[in-house]
DNA sequence: TAGTTGACGACGG
DNA sequence: TCCGTCGCCAACT
């Protein structure tokens, strides 16, 4: 598979802060991909390919965990993210305006 | 080749 | 504030 912006988005994904949490829109907006879709699609295709991206960590804008049905079983996106500190409430992160993180601070740090 | 789908988001009523 | 609609664009059938 020659789609070079799916590894732009795992690119992101792994540079996610442990504890921290993005939305879609966030990251296609960094990448400039226009659409949100784009890494909903990128990230479904990643369960395939990229095992051991933290894809957890990538929420809606409500903070809701959207893509928990693609995890197998469901319940380990929830397990992962309290793994790491990131309380879960039925499905969603409550306090997911602070722990939000913008791939525009990679672009500050480097 | 064309139509449908999809882990979303913004906007208008 | 809540809900419905439309746009985004690549992959799949």
């Amino acid at each position: 598979m020659d789609t070079h912006y799916f590894q732009a988005v795992y690119d992101v994904v792994r540079c996610i802060p442990r504890g921290r949490v993005t939305s879609y829109g966030a990251i296609a907006d960094f990448l400039g991909l226009g659409s949100a879709r784009m890494v909903g699609w990128a990230l479904r295709n990643s369960i395939l390919t990229e095992s051991d991206l933290p894809a957890h960590r990538v929420l809606n804008r409500n903070g809701e965990l959207t893509g928990r049905a693609h995890f197998t079983p469901p319940e380990r996106m929830e397990a992962l993210l309290k793994e790491e500190g990131v309380p879960v409430v039925d499905s969603r992160v409550p306090d997911f305006d602070q722990r939000w993180w913008h791939p525009r601070e990679l672009a500050e740090e480097s």
